[in-house]
DNA sequence: ATTCAGAATTGCAACGTTGCATAACATGTG
DNA sequence: CACATGTTATGCAACGTTGCAATTCTGAAT
């Protein structure tokens, strides 16, 4: 082929240019236009020219230059994940990254990051990237029933996906773990393990998934007819002091038979506790967690959890967005991820 | 101000245009150029024309369009972090994500993360990064003695930054954990102890870190006058299977009584076979802990540790990187990280 | 030959920025 | 007053891309 003697020149050093449509358009002949459009599947053109096109874009080994497709048409082919500070969910932040970039994988777009040190500046983070155009959508985590980024990302009708609901009237893409069916599921594994009062030790009450997990864990535990508890502002605490709380239930006299735990941090922390004053988890009381990590299992081989995956919700979360910049219905982008219940024995 | 005309007119909706140089131009009634210059530093300029210039940008809140920039100087203001899929290290790639992140506020670099699914596809990602100057520079964890990505960045003269040594000839920038002073210091403690056979439990044999250790291990043993043994090739290993290998270890009649563990994942499973078996550790045997998250002093509060702090190295990786995109010479940004004991009772 | 319609291709301008060469201005000198 | 000398400010082109209006080409019908 002619396109030989360019990519044959090209070795390292001073010499190797960047190949840009120019490039194209000077090995084959036609103009700048011609290619960007042939480049972007122009219909009007001779199926002739497309394939030449296309042939040498790939024989060069074209990508488009992103400063310029942004600068031109202002497409930042950039998803933004505001990765929350939360270690709750233990290995949440690298399984969220690792399934936003299985997603993008093979496409156009690029992953950003951005760590929120505090809660409260939530919303100037969103606001920069509002301002500034900086990227094409937003993944946001841990999201609250009234949250203000998501408040203002509907106003402003920026492309955006939330890993959780809200109450908002104006439909937004989301992607959220069934709450609901974990309480529900634990509270009935619980039952028919024989418990009668069954202790919900939850945390961060600014989430949407907070409330939801409440409501259902009452309604469950009054179904079942067993007595319900609930620790709640747990999210605050150190390790120390959620062992703590482990040793002093243990103490009690009317303590809990079944606990459930929202997070796997405390679940280490509280198990331990139990532990250390001498109970049997899994005989003494029963405990279910939700598992995110695949270190709790290392840890408690007989625990009872319930999962989220969390590689695949950054799958999820990421096809939703994709399809949100492309235009698609915010009706449409929203999903559920199942519970998967791990009882063992 | 003459100013308020424009920033008091911008409103929601359709209204608001974008803030540009152009934008402070025609506020400040001068031309395109001396606007550019004059925020960039340009000392020709009179002192009234630059202040004049400068008030009239922060009061219009003008920040630079990352995309003129890019195409026109081919700066990107953007540093990519290439994220290994290793969780040996718990919580590591939040830490490192959040110590970048705090490296770069205020300052006007974004992050990227390219998430790592196979080592060996590991070049291709420097190699789309290198050819496409997606980056001003880029951060590389789990570096090995002849790194491919860190030969590639240093053929191409490409800024880049290595947690870890290397064996190369050329001098780069790079921040390490000094895993001599640790093995030597896990070795020595446990000595004190009066531990007779040491055990090293070692993963990863591709990084630099492993050699390292694995050489100061033997200096340590031998000076000490112990026995050392290794245990290597423990990277591939499951939960499960290294919890047999706990299992196998307290059946031993000549097990070791002394034991240093490289990675947390592998501690847990490790210790919970050992305890499963009726042994106590820090009675029947000791061991000393590689610690980088906040987990396991929260499940194993009596446990010898030294740690490696995660975020700080995120820190100081990106603040030579950044040194290093400035032109500094890489001779001058090398620096190590040292071990942190934490000795219990 | 001329006209025309449709198909196929192209030139031009613009996105926001910066570097360079040049221009305008101010001041001092012979 | 003309001229040189510095000081300060500007015009122009370019980075790579795309949308649109305009142009050229092709072949058939008059």
């Amino acid at each position: 082929m002619s396109s030989k003697t360019i990519s044959g020149g090209n070795g390292r050093g001073a010499g190797s240019q960047r190949v840009t449509l120019r490039t194209i358009a000077e090995v084959t002949g036609l103009s700048l236009s011609t290619v960007s459009l042939s480049l972007r599947g122009g219909t009007t053109l001779k199926q002739e020219t497309r394939d030449k096109v296309a042939e040498a874009a790939k024989a060069l080994g074209y990508i488009p230059d992103r400063a310029g497709v942004r600068l031109r048409t202002g497409k930042t082919n950039v998803i933004a994940l505001v990765l929350d500070g939360a270690e709750d969910s233990i290995d949440f932040a690298r399984q969220m990254i690792q399934g936003i970039g299985h997603a993008i994988r093979g496409t156009r777009y690029h992953l950003t990051v951005i760590p929120e040190f505090e809660r409260n500046l939530s919303a100037d983070t969103i606001r920069y990237i509002l301002d500034n155009r900086t990227a094409d959508g937003v993944v946001i985590t841990h999201t609250g029933p009234r949250d203000r980024r998501v408040q203002m990302m509907i106003d402003a009708d920026f492309p955006f996906v939330s890993h959780g609901r809200t109450e908002f009237y104006t439909p937004h893409p989301y992607h959220d773990f069934h709450s609901e069916v974990f309480a529900a599921l634990a509270v009935e594994r619980l039952a028919s393990k024989g418990c009668k009062q069954v202790m919900l030790v939850i945390g961060d009450d600014s989430t949407t998934n907070y409330h939801n997990i409440v409501t259902a864990f009452h309604r469950a535990t009054a179904r079942a007819g067993i007595e319900a508890r609930i620790l709640e502002g747990t999210q605050g605490l150190t390790p120390a002091e959620m062992r703590k709380i482990g040793l002093d239930l243990a103490a009690e006299t009317q303590r809990p038979d079944g606990i459930i735990c929202d997070s796997e941090m405390r679940t280490i922390a509280l198990v331990g506790g139990l532990q250390e004053s001498g109970l049997v988890v899994g005989r003494d009381l029963h405990l279910i967690y939700k598992q995110t990590s695949g270190i709790l299992p290392t840890l408690f081989p007989d625990l009872d959890s319930i999962r989220e995956d969390v590689f695949a919700a950054g799958t999820e979360l990421t096809r939703l967005l994709m399809k949100r910049i492309e235009g698609a219905e915010a009706e449409s982008l929203q999903t559920m991820a199942e519970p998967q219940p791990h009882w063992r024995s």
